[in-house]
DNA sequence: ACAACATATGAACAATGATTCATATGTTCA
DNA sequence: TGAACATATGAATCATTGTTCATATGTTGT
């Protein structure tokens, strides 16, 4: 016997289209680095620089700009050019919520 | 120069500590698979066995179990057995949260 | 135009991770 | 105890990904 299944079909239950989850697992991998997660908190005080990410998370200028790049396909991370000097900043309110229930979930 | 480096320290930012930091990247690594944001969909609907899960996401049992384990070490879903099955189930509300931020981002 | 600076990018490498296959563990019932 | 079933697990494989290094692009001031 296999359950109740056979009774059971993907039709009977109510989630989101395929397309959908997979975006939504897309997401979640550009939260699954700590690199990534360090840069969005020091966005959380203030936009900045990629040389001063560099320096107070401590990692080279290549690897931030690399992980920056992530994080602007996400629309995670906005970003403004001010002479030879990009500042970077938060995209808007959904990091925060997200990262906030995900410390929630942790703290526990 | 290097925009305001060298003033900037990471302790004059208040983040979180290094390993929170890490543990949370971990689960939000858990949420960065398509397969495993699915069974977390199915198990909004209720409870649902190995098989079960296996026949609506369209999964082998075995590719199944093992994302369950992730699932489970994550503490975002639990499980009780009853005779030769095991019913699957999730452990808080964070995730059903987690997930709608998330879904809310995609969707703009 | 050139030098100095800030950032981005491409290739290479190492590490991580998801799925498959085969098999083991654990449970029920006869 | 043995057969059938439900789930878990280990090893192997293939794909994905983060970092590094070298270098390219783009900007400013002289």
């Amino acid at each position: 016997m296999e359950g109740e299944a056979g009774k059971i079909d993907i039709k009977d239950i109510p989630m989101p289209d395929e397309d959908v989850m997979y975006d939504l697992a897309e997401l979640y991998k550009v939260f699954g680095d700590s690199t990534r997660i360090k840069i969005l908190y020091v966005l959380f005080e203030s936009e900045m620089c990629v040389q001063d990410i560099s320096n107070v998370i401590g990692m080279t200028q290549s690897a931030v700009s690399h992980q920056l790049r992530v994080l602007k396909n996400s629309k995670l991370v906005k970003y403004r050019r001010d002479g030879k000097t990009i500042y970077y900043s938060l995209a808007d309110g959904h990091v925060r919520s997200i990262m906030d229930q995900g410390l929630e979930h942790i703290e526990e």
